[in-house]
DNA sequence: TAGGAACTAAACACTT
DNA sequence: CAAGTGTTTAGTTCCT
C-alpha cells in the first residue's frame, strides 16, 4: 500500500498534496491509517512517477506542437484564396484518416484533459510556447517561401516547354508538374522532418515507449504510391483546369498561393487516404527520387555528407549514385518504409493538433490573463488561478471529445496534471512537482459553478483530484442543493457524486471535510429536530480567511444558547462558537449579525424582532469599532465576523483545564467564561482566559 | 527564512 | 458497542 500511496502522490503528482510523505499514502490507501510507515517507498514510487510524468509532459509537448502546426496549417487553408481543387477534391478522405492514423500515439481524452489541467503555465512555460510557435511560424513561412518558389520553378518549366512546344501539350505540362510536385514533396518532407527534428531537439517531441524511433522517421520517401497517384491525378486535373482558366500568370499566382497556404495539409490530406488502403502502390518512389535529383543532384534530403540520411541507416555513401542506389535498395518501397511513413505521419498529425489546441489554449490563456490584470481587484497571484481555471476550461471546451473521461489507470501520471490547472504556479512544468492548487479560497475568489460545471463531466469520471480546496467543494455543494443546505452525509455524497477522486480514501477525505467545517468560519451547523446539516455564509467564505485555529468551540449545548437555539433554529456557528462567552444579548447580536450576512437565515435569526434590532444597533457599533480593529489585524482576522475577532482564542480552553469539567465541559468552561458580553475587551489580548476566571 | 494557508492524521467527545 | 459526527490539535507541505 505503501506503494500504492507513492504512486498515486505522484500521479497525482505534484497535483495534490505533495506535500506530506505520511498523509499522503492515506490517499490511495482509503483510510488505512496504520499504513503510515512510510517513508521509504516514496522514493521507488517516485522514480516511477517521475516517469510516467515525464511522458506525460512529453506527450503534452508534442501535442503543443502538434497543435501549434494544424492551427497554422488550418488557417492557411482558410486564408489560401482559391484552394485547388486538391481540397476540394479530397477533403473527406482527410478527417477520417487522421483520426485513425492517430490512434496509435493518440492520447486519451482523458490524457488530454490531463494534460491541458497540467499545463502549469509558467511565465517561462508561455515564453517556452511563445517560442515554439514563432518557430513554426518561420517554419511555415519558409514553407510557403519554398512553395512559391517550387511554383515559379514550375511555371518556369510550363513556359519553356510550351516555348519549345514539340510534344503534346497537355501530356508535357503534366509531366512536367509531376516533376515539380515530386521535387515539392521533397523538399516539403524535408521541411517537415527538420520541423521535427527540431522539435525534438526543443524537447517538444519525444519518442514513446511505444514507438521506437519514431521521430526520426521522416517523412522523405514516406510517400507511399496510392498516395502518389492521388497526388498525380490531382495535379494532372489542377493543371487541365489551370489551362481551362487560360492566363498562366494569373493561374501561376494563384497556384502559389494556394500550394504555398495549403501544402502542408495537402501533405496529410494525401497521405491520409493511405491509412484506410494500405498501400499498395502502383507509381514508384525511386523514381520520383531520381528525377527529383536530376535537377537537384545535391539536395536530396535523405543524402549528406556522404550518408544516407533515412532514419537509423547512415549508410555511408561514396557518391551521389551509390547513394541512389542505396536508397532504392534498401529504402525501396516495402512494408517497412510503408510503416515508417504511416508512423511519421500520425507523429505529424498529432502535432498538428496538439498544436491547434495549444495555440488555442494559449489565446485564451493570454486573453484570460490580460482581463484579468487589468481587474482592479485581481492580485497577481488569484490572476494566475483564475486563469487557471479558465485554463482548464478552455482545455475542456477545445476538446470536447476529450471528455469520454475513461478514468485512467490509477497508476496513470493523471493527477499531477490535476494540480496543475489551477494553480499555475511559476514552478515550470518540469518541476511540476507539489503544485498545490488551492483554487479560490486564498483569494477569496470562490469556485463558482460554473468552474465545476464546466469540468464536471471531467472530474466526475477522472480519478483527478479537483484543483479546488475542501472548503470550496463543500461550500459549492451546499450552494448548489436546493435548500442550500447539507447534512454531512449529504456532502460526503456530493463528493463522491461529482468527482472520481473521491471514491477512494474515503476516511480521508472524509476527515477533511469535517475538520473543514468546523474549522471554517463560513460553514455554519444548523440543527433541527431532524439531525443537524451544514449550511455556508458565503459572505464569509468569500472574507478569505476561514480557518481560526483555538477559537472556542462551537458545538457547546449550552442552556441558554440552547434555549435561544431552540427558536432560532438557524442561529449560526460563528454564535455557537462564542456563545459560550456570551449573554442571550450576545446571542441576539451574533443573530442579528446572522441576519445581515446571511440572507439565509434571515427569518430564523429574527425570531424575536426586538433582540434583532437591537441587535443589529449594537453591532453596528460594534462593526465600527472592529472595522477599525481588523484594519490593524490584516490578514489575521479579514474573514472574522466582529464577534469572532472579539473572541479569538479560546483555543485550548479544554485541553488546557482538563479537571474542570470533562463532557461538555467546553461548554461548561466557556459558559463559564464571560456571562456578559464583554466584546470590547480584546481576547487575543489575554490569551488565556480561563485562568483568570 | 518566517509565517500563513491548506491539508492530513489523529485523538477525543458526543450522538445515534 | 460501533459507527457517524463534530471539534481540536499537531505536523507537513506549499506559497508568498
Amino acid at each position: 500500500m505503501m506503494q500504492e500511496s507513492g504512486t498515486e502522490t505522484k500521479s497525482n503528482g505534484s497535483a495534490i498534496q505533495n506535500g506530506s510523505g505520511g498523509s499522503n499514502h492515506l490517499l490511495e490507501c482509503g483510510g488505512l491509517r496504520e499504513g503510515r510507515s512510510n517513508g521509504e517507498t516514496p522514493a521507488v514510487d517516485i522514480g516511477a512517477a517521475d516517469l510516467a510524468h515525464a511522458q506525460q509532459q512529453q506527450q503534452q509537448a508534442l501535442q503543443v506542437a502538434r497543435q501549434l502546426l494544424l492551427q497554422q496549417q488550418q488557417q492557411q487553408q482558410v486564408s489560401g484564396l482559391k484552394s485547388p481543387k486538391r481540397n476540394d477534391k479530397q477533403p473527406a478522405l482527410q478527417v477520417p484518416v487522421s483520426v485513425a492514423m492517430m490512434t496509435p500515439q493518440v492520447i486519451t481524452p482523458q490524457q488530454m484533459q490531463q494534460i491541458l489541467q497540467q499545463q502549469v503555465l509558467s511565465p517561462q512555460q508561455l515564453q517556452v510556447l511563445l517560442q515554439q510557435q514563432q518557430a513554426l511560424m518561420l517554419q511555415q513561412q519558409q514553407l510557403q517561401e519554398f512553395y512559391k518558389k517550387q511554383q515559379e520553378q514550375l511555371q518556369l518549366q510550363l513556359l519553356q516547354q510550351q516555348h519549345a512546344g514539340k510534344q503534346p501539350k497537355e501530356q508535357q505540362q503534366v509531366a512536367t508538374q509531376q516533376l515539380a510536385f515530386q521535387q515539392q514533396l521533397l523538399q516539403m518532407q524535408q521541411l517537415q522532418q527538420q520541423h521535427l527534428l527540431s522539435l525534438q531537439r526543443q524537447g517538444l517531441l519525444t519518442i514513446q515507449p511505444g514507438q521506437p524511433a519514431l521521430p526520426l522517421q521522416p517523412l522523405a520517401q514516406g510517400m507511399i504510391p496510392t498516395e502518389l497517384q492521388q497526388l498525380w491525378k490531382e495535379v494532372t486535373s489542377a493543371h487541365t483546369a489551370e489551362e481551362t482558366t487560360g492566363n498562366n500568370h494569373s493561374s501561376l499566382d494563384l497556384t502559389t498561393t494556394c500550394v504555398s497556404s495549403s501544402a502542408p495539409s495537402k501533405t496529410s490530406l494525401i497521405m491520409n487516404p493511405h491509412a484506410s488502403t494500405n498501400g499498395q502502390l502502383s507509381v514508384h518512389t525511386p523514381k520520383r527520387e531520381s528525377l527529383s535529383h536530376e535537377e537537384h543532384p545535391h539536395s536530396h534530403p535523405l543524402y549528406g555528407h556522404g550518408v544516407c540520411k533515412w532514419p537509423g541507416c547512415e549508410a555511408v555513401c561514396e557518391d551521389f549514385q551509390s547513394f541512389l542506389k542505396h536508397l532504392n535498395s534498401e529504402h525501396a518501397l516495402d512494408d517497412r518504409s510503408t510503416a515508417q511513413c504511416r508512423v511519421q505521419m500520425q507523429v505529424v498529425q498529432q502535432l498538428e493538433l496538439q498544436l491547434a489546441k495549444d495555440k488555442e489554449r494559449l489565446q485564451a490563456m493570454m486573453t484570460h490573463l490580460h482581463v484579468k490584470s487589468t481587474e482592479p481587484k485581481a492580485a497577481p497571484q488569484p490572476l494566475n488561478l483564475v486563469s487557471s481555471v479558465t485554463l482548464s476550461k478552455s482545455a475542456s471546451e477545445a476538446s470536447p471529445q476529450s471528455l469520454p473521461h475513461t478514468p485512467t489507470t490509477p497508476t496513470a501520471p493523471l493527477t499531477p496534471v490535476t494540480q496543475g490547472p489551477s494553480v499555475i504556479t511559476t514552478t515550470s512544468m518540469h518541476t511540476v512537482g507539489p503544485i498545490r492548487r488551492r483554487y479560490s479560497d486564498k483569494y477569496n475568489v470562490p469556485i463558482s459553478s460554473a468552474d465545476i460545471a464546466q469540468n464536471q463531466e471531467f472530474y466526475k469520471n477522472a480519478e483527478v483530484r479537483p484543483p479546488f480546496t475542501y472548503a470550496s467543494l463543500i461550500r459549492q455543494a451546499i450552494l448548489e442543493s436546493p435548500e442550500k443546505q447539507l447534512t454531512l452525509n449529504e456532502i460526503y455524497n456530493w463528493f463522491t457524486r461529482m468527482f472520481a477522486y473521491f471514491r477512494r480514501n474515503a476516511a480521508t477525505w472524509k476527515g477533511a471535510i469535517r475538520t473543514n467545517l468546523s474549522l471554517h468560519k463560513c460553514f455554519i451547523r444548523v440543527e433541527d429536530e431532524f439531525g443537524s446539516f451544514w449550511t455556508v455564509d458565503d459572505e464569509e467564505f468569500k472574507r478569505g480567511r476561514h480557518i481560526q485555529r483555538g477559537r472556542p468551540r462551537k458545538y457547546c449545548p449550552d442552556e441558554n444558547f440552547d434555549e435561544l437555539v431552540a427558536h432560532n433554529p438557524s442561529l449560526i456557528k460563528n454564535m455557537q462558537s462564542s456563545h459560550a462567552y456570551c449573554t442571550p444579548l450576545n446571542a441576539a447580536l451574533q443573530a442579528s449579525m446572522a441576519e445581515n450576512s446571511i440572507p439565509l437565515y434571515t427569518t430564523a435569526s429574527m425570531g424575536n424582532p426586538t433582540l434583532g434590532n437591537l441587535a443589529s444597533a449594537i453591532r453596528e457599533e460594534l462593526n465600527g469599532a472592529m472595522e477599525h480593529t481588523n484594519s490593524n489585524e490584516s490578514d489575521s482576522s479579514p474573514g472574522r465576523s466582529p464577534m469572532q475577532a472579539v473572541h479569538p482564542v479560546h483555543v485550548k480552553e479544554e485541553p488546557l483545564d482538563p479537571e474542570e469539567g470533562e463532557g461538555p465541559l467546553s461548554l461548561v468552561t466557556t459558559a463559564n467564561h464571560s456571562p456578559d458580553f464583554d466584546h470590547d475587551r480584546d481576547y487575543e489580548d489575554e490569551p488565556v482566559n480561563e485562568d483568570m476566571e
